[in-house]
Parts: structure tokens; sequence; C-alpha cells
DNA sequence: GGAAAACAGGTGTATATACTCCCAATTAGG
DNA sequence: CCTAATTGGGAGTATATACACCTGTTTTCC
């Protein structure tokens, strides 16, 4: 065999950017796995667990507070308005709609809950407690380049 | 003033993952509108740097170098070989596939280098070299936690 | 040397994400 | 009041990402 067919090493890419989505897309990973048995992936369980901490929402609204694309937020619920975990009704202004948890939303939401919790103990344990606080430190110095019109938050 | 139709504030989920994958967006937007002018996004600029450093590939080590999923990045290449940026030609192994950068794939990576570098010293002077060296150290670890066949390499 | 295992990739499908363009409703200005 | 600007949202399109399943090729191993 010649030399190696070693184990090709994640080149370090000087670009924070990709090294961020490299990092993003494994972790998402090990939620989603963790996940896998409620047929709920972790972008859905972040949405489902906004509107339960925030209440009804409009799209733009949700959107906004999640850092999304707003026709992105829309076109992710679709998956979760099919399963019927979130309803979408016309808000009192005739132009919106509000988003909100319904039961099975909710029920879903309890059901995710521990094996969330699993993963996030994992990651808590092997990252370790105190540097994952920095990493949001600096996680959210990041979403504040988002070139936004929402700018920095007086 | 009542309470606030403020500016709805990213309600800090505890949650590792969306807040790497919320940051991640919001980079991944800088960085875009960044390299707009040549018709490149950052996955795809990352992608053909790796080509750039590592010479030829077969797709499935492009895919593990850059933790992503071989059907990903597959799909990845699509708009890179449309637009001739990349040659997929058969490799000896009948089997397999070899990307190369061609020619006009080196002439956009020169053509995007100052827009990136642009882009990446914004995010440096605005996060601080020596936090982005932290960041960097904690992102391998999360990278680790993939649940991929390759493990921790020896 | 031939069958089973291992390997490299592709296709179908589903979700995630953002941009551009478009429409309807509301609000601002006169 | 009526028009113009603003706002909330949808649709079309394109890329990013992963899984399950399938096909063809090479290796292994007897």
């Amino acid at each position: 065999m010649p030399p190696a067919a070693a184990v090709p090493s994640p080149s370090a890419s000087p670009c924070t950017c990709s090294r961020l989505r490299r990092a993003a897309r494994a972790i998402t990973q090990l939620y989603d796995v963790a996940l896998a048995p409620t047929g709920l992936r972790v972008t859905q369980l972040s949405l489902l667990r906004t509107l339960q901490r925030r209440g009804p929402m409009r799209i733009g609204e949700l959107a906004t507070v999640n850092l999304l694309d707003r026709t992105a937020l829309s076109r992710n619920l679709d998956p979760l308005a099919a399963r019927k975990l979130v309803a979408i009704v016309p808000g009192r202004d005739a132009r919106t709609r509000e988003v909100t948890l319904t039961r099975q939303g909710t029920a879903a939401l309890a059901s995710a809950a521990p094996l969330w919790d699993h993963a996030q103990r994992d990651v808590t344990r092997r990252i370790g407690r105190s540097r994952l606080d920095e990493l949001y430190g600096v996680l959210q110095e990041i979403e504040a380049l988002h070139p936004s019109p929402a700018g920095p938050i007086a």
C-alpha cells in the first residue's frame, strides 16, 4: 500500500466562516441523531421552543428573533404546519399571519426535551461548561456581524 | 412608552447547536455579501481552496476533508462544474471520480482572494485575533463531536 | 477463479437557507 | 380622502445539506 490512504484530516482553513459552518454541520448531526426518535430536527425544535418561550408571533417576528431570513423561516414552518405542531392563522392586521404552538406541538416539545437534554449534557461534558460559556460570548459577537437592518440592539 | 414594540432581540437559546447555526448564518451573510461580485459563495470558495491547497481529489476524499456528507458535496460541486471552475474526470480506479481545479477555477480564486481577505480582516478586527484563536480551538473540539466513522484521528 | 464483502458514487427525496420579484394591506402626507 | 410610501408576506429559483437506497467495481478469501 502506498504511504497512506490515511484518513484525510480536515485541513485547517483560515476562513472563520468555513470553520463555523463545519462545526455547525458536525454538531447538528449530533443533535439530529439524538432527536431522531421524535422526528424533529434541531432546527425545528428550536422554532417550537421560541414559540413556547415567547408565545404566538408573526412570521417576520419569529424570523427576526431567530436571525433567519423571513422567507426561509416561512418554509421551515411548512413541515411543522403539515404535522400540525404549529398553526398559522391570520392576524388582526390583515397582512399578518400568526404562528402558534398547537397542543401537539407542546406535546412534541415535551417528548423531545429529555433527548435534547441528553445531547446538550453530552456536549457540555465533552467541551466543558466554561469553554462553552466563552464560546457563547464570541458567537453573540459574531451574530452582530450580520448585515441586517436590525443592527446592534440598543 | 408601552414596554416595547422594540426590535425583538434574538432570544438566548440554551442550545449549543442552535447558537452555532445562528452565528454561522450571520457570518455567512457577511462573507457572501463580500464575495458577491465574484458570483462565488463562501461555501464554494471553500471547496475551490481545498482543491488548490491539496490538489485533485476524489469526491469522497474532498467530502471527508470538509466534514461534508459525500452526496451533499457531490451536489455542491454541480454549480462549480457548470461554471467549469472544476472538472470531474474518471479516476484510475473505475469506481472513482477525480475533482480538479480548472484554469478558470484558479482564476476565480485569484479574483475572490482580495474580497475574502477583506471580509476576513473585517471579522478579525471586529472580534479580535485572540478571541478568534480561542474560537478555533473550541470549534475543532466541536468538530470532533461529529458521529462519523472517521472518529478521532490517531 | 468465483462469491461475498467492502468501496465509490449517483439518484430520489426532504429540509434549510436566502435572494428577487410580486401582491395586498396599512399607514403617512398632502 | 386619496395617493404614495411602507410593511407583511408569498412564490419562484438556486444553493446547501443529509439520508436511504441503488448500481457498478474492486478486494478478499477460500
